[in-house]
RNA sequence: GCUGCCGUAGCUCAGUGGUAGAGCACUCCCUUGGUAAGGGAGAGGUCGAGAGUUCAAUCCUCUCCGGCAGCACCA
């Protein structure tokens, strides 16, 4: 006899064996009948399993939270037998459940299309229509080899062979069609519902190698009720409308062209972004014992041979030669050296440490650059401003002992927080990434920084109370030292990696970087790369997504529009953009010929968040009208006032920390 | 880079095997209007580039370039 503690606390005893759905039927038939799923001591598992040991139970009905991917993986095996159907001698593969929903991964010569998706969704209504129990079959390896081998299914035969050995090669089938499956499922593919949509057909490769042909994905979705499903594709919308690159356009901050793939052209407005983020961070990094220096963008290769990157990076770096030796390989008389430009600030840096001797009470020697960099990103992986081929990194290397190690990572940690949280970004996940395949340094080298990685990593989750979620991504480090990774999350649920901390015993070896010790010995320098924003225009494309364009006051970079309503409050107007720009605002006149409604719209659609509208009144009155973006109220108040109080709103929030802190130390 | 889709005016998009259209934006004129589009007129495009098929290509085919969605790769 076996135990089961049920979630009001009964505990009952059952023959050993029972099912879920025999214990359901003795409860209620309308339990069972509800009941789609079971949970033992939390693991969600087929109704019709047999439980062998004591556990805690719970009945999972449709609309459990729970019941979610359940409902979402068995409209993917729905979504498989629906494309069998229709296109016999499609290969199936995989089709798990993702974040928003799920996939398919099919084998087929001849691509999906979106126009077939109206024919695949209708049988796959008429699978959910026929409501075929889900039934499990355990078989042996040699029979599922066989069967699939048998179908043609090339793809399954390979999934058969990767289960483990102590694990059993699972079958579910649903009416005629079956598919090898880990599950658990529902009881019935009736129990899916309509609430589900196709979304996109992609590219993906077998196995995510791209060494492996080449499949073709179907994305889709599935909710429990159709609100939840309608509520999913408005949000969707709505993201879209946050895009950066759709914002970019509308609000006039920046482009792109042909010509410069993956490059950014700047307008006034978002260099003014631009700038401002990092006048922001060199504030940050001026009481933190930062130095900001300047290394060359175009470096002779040797250099990049020195670093490694010439070896581990080539493919991602632009090489240079002159345009006369580029065009005349033969001219011997022609300089012919080859140069990169720099996809990375750290040789410039190593640079800049070696000249002159550095004594050990130097250390740590702190050097920030606003760098812009170059990378030969593959193409399909530019996207707007989030990934491009030349980009501005927040970057520093910092030149210390060993024994600074710690201490730094967490210095660096709390100034990476403290900046998310001035841009809104609360919650971080900062992952530990460790050694890739490709790398340079012994193992000796990884093991030691990546030991001390683990222990920082633990100590900030721990100082967090929980606001950083920490990982370990293996592997993923880059090939001169292990680094973590501060990823945020962009309108569309994406997440962008931004900051890095990179723990480096390899670089200052390669070039032979040295400090006098104490003890009048040469000894070298552990190196930490680190970067907040990472890429200014990537940290830049996330504040435009996640402002939904609505800068705070002090980021926005145009911040007021003085809008007259009748041409006699030109001058007037003139004198309101004065006196905001003499309190350090940015502010212009808008003295069209239009309608103060044509006006207050356009600058609404601009996202400028203040718009001061001035007619004769105002102007006799001396005071101004103001209109805030996102609010139709109107506020009248004397021009002093005003800009006083825009004025205070525009302080940054470093700097109004930085007051605080003198007032309160002043008291 | 790979798979699929796309590329027509500054923007959003129609359209056709016989060398093009709308709305908004732009210029000019009228209008001086109190908080999300006042009216009229005008100008604007080698239909992404190159080659091919055709009497004729923006339209069909191929190659290239660029974009979009994934994948792979990464800040």
């Amino acid at each position: 006899m076996i135990h089961l503690t049920f979630p009001d606390g009964a505990v009952r005893e059952f023959p050993r064996g029972v099912t879920g759905l025999d214990i359901a039927k003795g409860i209620s038939p309308s339990l069972a009948k509800r009941t789609v799923a079971m949970a033992l001591d939390g693991q969600l598992a087929d109704l019709a399993d047999a439980i062998d040991r004591d556990a805690r139970i719970e009945f999972v009905s449709r609309d459990d939270p729970r019941a979610l991917e359940l409902i979402r993986h068995d409209a993917a095996h729905v979504l498989a037998e629906a494309v069998q159907t229709l296109w016999p001698g499609t290969q199936v593969t995989i089709g798990p459940v993702i974040e928003n929903g799920f996939y398919y991964d099919f084998f087929r010569n001849e691509p999906f299309t979106p126009d077939d998706f109206a024919a695949i969704e209708a049988e796959m209504r008429a699978i959910v229509g026929r409501d075929k129990p889900f039934t499990k079959e355990v078989w042996s390896r040699d029979k599922a080899r066989e069967v699939f081998a048998d179908k043609g299914e090339s793809f399954k035969v390979e999934l058969v062979d990767a289960i483990p050995e102590d694990q059993d090669v699972k079958i579910y089938r649903q009416g005629d069609w079956f598919d090898l499956c880990r599950g658990p499922h529902m009881t019935s593919t009736g129990k899916i519902g309509s609430a589900f949509k196709l979304m996109k057909v992609a590219g993906a490769y077998w196995r995510g190698d791209s060494n492996n042909p080449m499949l073709t994905r179907i994305y889709a979705t599935a909710f429990a009720k159709q609100e939840d499903l309608d509520a999913y594709l408005r949000q969707l919308e709505e993201a879209e409308k946050r895009d950066h690159r759709r914002l970019g356009r509308e609000m006039d901050l920046f482009h792109f062209q042909e010509e410069g793939p993956g490059t950014v052209f700047w307008h006034p407005k978002g260099w003014t972004l631009f700038q401002t983020l990092i006048a922001y961070m060199r504030r940050r990094l001026g009481p933190l014992g930062y130095d900001e220096v300047n290394a060359p963008q175009v470096l002779d290769k040797s250099l990049w041979e020195t670093s490694g990157h010439w070896g581990w990076y080539q493919e991602n770096m632009f090489a240079v030669k002159s345009a006369h030796a580029f065009m005349n390989p033969q001219d011997e008389a022609a300089e012919q050296r080859v140069f990169a430009l720099k996809p990375m600030n750290c040789p410039g840096h190593v640079q800049i440490f070696k000249h002159g001797l550095k004594s050990y009470r130097d250390l740590p020697i702190r050097l920030a650059e606003f760098g812009a960099v170059h990378r030969y990103e593959a193409s399909g992986a530019l996207h707007g401003l989030m990934r491009v081929r030349g980009f501005t990194q927040d970057d520093a290397h910092i030149f210390c002992t060993e024994d600074q190690l710690e201490a730094e990572c967490l210095a660096i940690n709390d100034l990476m927080m403290s900046v998310y949280r001035d841009f809104g970004f609360e919650d971080v996940v900062v992952k530990l990434a460790t050694r890739p395949e490709k790398r340079v340094g012994t193992d000796a080298m990884w093991d030691h920084a990546e030991d001390i990685l683990r222990k920082v990593l633990a100590r900030m989750a721990q100082e967090s109370n929980g606001r950083i979620k920490t990982g370990v991504n293996e592997g993923e480090g880059t090939f001169y030292g292990p680094k973590f990774e501060y990823t945020l999350r962009d309108a569309i649920g994406r997440d962008w990696q931004c900051g890095t901390t990179q723990v480096d015993f390899n670089l200052p070896e390669r070039f032979g970087a040295f400090y006098i010790g104490a003890d009048g010995e040469k000894k070298q320098p552990v190196m930490v790369h680190r970067a907040i924003c990472g890429s200014m225009e990537r940290f830049l494309g996330i504040l435009i997504e996640s402002y939904a364009g609505h800068f705070p006051l002090w980021l926005a970079p145009e911040q007021i529009v003085v809008c007259t309503i009748t041409g006699d409050a030109d001058p007037y107007a003139a004198d309101v953009v004065a006196a905001a720009k003499a309190a350090g605002l940015r502010a212009r006149a808008d003295l069209r010929n239009e309608k103060i409604s044509y006006k207050v719209r356009e600058h609404s659609l601009a996202k400028t968040p203040v718009i001061i509208a001035v007619g004769r009144k105002e102007a006799a009155e001396r005071t101004v009208s103001i209109r805030r973006l996102g609010s139709q109220a109107q506020e009248s108040m004397t021009l002093d006032a005003a800009i006083a109080a825009l004025a205070d709103e525009a302080i940054p929030p470093d700097v109004r920390r930085a007051r605080e802190a003198t007032r309160i130390a002043a008291e």
